[in-house]
DNA sequence: GATGAATGAGATTTCATTCAT
DNA sequence: TATGAATGAAATCTCATTCAT
């Protein structure tokens, strides 16, 4: 007759409040997010947050390790190898077009850790200095663009990953105040290929071979 | 020995009360702002704040209506007759680059305004709907760029636009985490004049003719 | 061009704020009224209030004693002599019922005073020890009835007073919490006159002889 | 030596907290009564009382629910059967005689209620709309003293109930202001039983058959 | 007489965190 | 492990009143 005993399995706990913090501070930011609402989303007490984290801040860089290994594993589908680095490049972009779109938290908790100046990055031994694979994918790219002629050699790989990523969270994370003011949506449906192309055409100017 | 009696001075009280709950927003973002904090900053009393603004939302709107009417002016000093408009667009461009990096605050609040989903740009009557002037400039030079035969002809104000934000906002709004992880300062004085000619080329890329 | 000077007639300045502030602590009570409110709602300044009244519980004395001389002078309209005795005591209790029914602000004004205990009525030498001239009035009906053998003998005017006073102030003063339980407006027009005739009704049984 | 530990018995909690409560929004309104003041009046502190009952309005409405229990269950004590209409008539006006005259405090919070309108029973799902049982055990005397052929058989219970409680509610509720105009304490208890028959007599009237 | 700005004291409410069991 | 009760510190906001002109 006893509730189903959730309580025995600790990861699950720890993920299921993980799952909850993570949406409370994307939605409310740091300061905003409550850890009484987020104990009352769940079944589990406000007790076992402090139990299992510590405190609100150890909880929210939790969440934000979490939130950043989600980015890193996205370029493992790009087969490198068996692409023209011209098809590589735009499909390099897509990649985090299509994530950035499809996790509006992880790029609003970005946002959230800007207005506190990577205070938080900078705590977690897990995030601070751990630079994207993403770079790595985007070298080999590179390089094979140059070899065949199609690159320019004096690209800066970082420069190429800011501007893919420039385009891609300012089209997440300042869709509201763009829409208030231009009355523009920027993740309209129906513009999304527009964007996308127009990104991978940017990317693919900035590299070429002039 | 008396002090300078600032009292009697309205405007002046509230300009010095938008002053310091300018930089108080922008450092703490809107929840953890204090309105104490600011009363603390300055030699007006906590309760002048309410007396003037009514509550902590309305000094926040108020905060972000000035900050915004700064940057609607910033092509003013654009001379579009006198220029070819290739020249025109890479110095549009350059002005908002300008603009954003010496304008932390204002890039900040438009963060936090976005955290927000725009909560507050939507309640005032200032800011809501009021595009930015900076598109008159924009589609004119646009106008003008086709008709020389430098520019395509389908290319969207808004989507030049949002090129040029998304590149400075980005700069300046992702430079903590951006850092953090690739440990690579975007303001770096040393940077500035290579990212202000890349902005201008991907740019002039984007509109040119093909 | 100038606004027309009323700051030039005390007397109108001091009977505009005196109808105000009887509205608003009619509508709030006295701890729920504000003296913002109360100049909000006039063209005189809140500095004005305090300028002729001196501060809000004088105010408020001077708005319980305006509001209670209007009650004073409604037997007036009474002709005593020429009524039978049974008519006159009908007559005088609608007189009553009506005046209450027309001025919900003067019967809230002393549910309000009462939840004070009265405080604000002792201290104002108007008020306080003040005896309704109803009485009179009153007395002489009823003595007139007894002469006549119509009513008894041991009738205590001030009983008779109280049973028209409880009847009519519980109509209005419990008109909400009365509806709200019972679903009945004790003010709809439709019972106005079953109420006023039944109040009547209750009275003679009162008085009448054995 | 330790303090008597009230702390780990909630429903005590909440019960002295309603009552201390309940004098102090009696004592002073809704709007003068202070939080402040009631958590000083106990061991709990002020932080209990939101934990309890989430804000100020929610406690009073919380008390205001207890005060109107109070009355619901005065009349159960009548034995309706085995009393005669008329006596059972003047039984029953004497319980709520005797229950406002010995609750002040209830009548306080009924005036108070009604100078906001009724907006917080209106707004509690326990008292909105919850008829007063007593209107059952009226109904019942009515009838069977209306089959007796000592009522008339029109008489509206809710009329009847009308006129107890104008009568009981104006004893307690207006005994300060009548005192301080008439010099009459319509709580002397030299007059009690002068009132308490008073009341009977003028019920009977109105219920008796012509 | 009249005005807008100013103010101190105090009101309600919030929130991360810990205690006792 | 788990829980509901408890809490101190601090946050936002209010209000009658007075000052300087």
């Amino acid at each position: 007759m006893a509730a189903p005993d959730r309580g025995r399995d600790p990861d699950r706990t720890r993920a299921d409040i993980l799952d909850v913090a993570t949406a409370e501070f994307a939605d409310k930011g740091y300061t905003g997010a409550r850890v009484d609402e987020i104990a009352a989303r769940m079944s589990t007490t406000k007790r076992m947050i402090y139990y299992y984290f510590g405190n609100k801040e150890q909880l929210y860089i939790a969440v934000l390790e979490r939130a950043y290994t989600g980015i890193r594993t996205i370029e493992q589908g790009l087969d490198v190898e068996h692409l023209d680095p011209v098809d590589a490049i735009r499909q390099l972009a897509g990649l985090t077009f299509d994530h950035h779109e499809s996790h509006p938290d992880f790029v609003r908790l970005v946002s959230i850790e800007n207005i506190h100046r990577a205070a938080h990055i900078t705590r977690s031994s897990v995030l601070s200095g751990l630079a994207d694979p993403a770079l790595d994918v985007l070298t080999t790219i590179l390089e094979r663009g140059r070899d065949a002629g199609v690159f320019r050699a004096d690209v800066d790989p970082l420069d190429v990953h800011m501007v893919i990523s420039a385009f891609c969270v300012f089209r997440t994370a300042n869709r509201h105040t763009f829409n208030a003011i231009f009355k523009r949506d920027m993740l309209d449906p129906g513009l999304r290929e527009h964007y996308r192309e127009m990104l991978g055409d940017l990317v693919l100017a900035h590299v070429a071979a002039r």
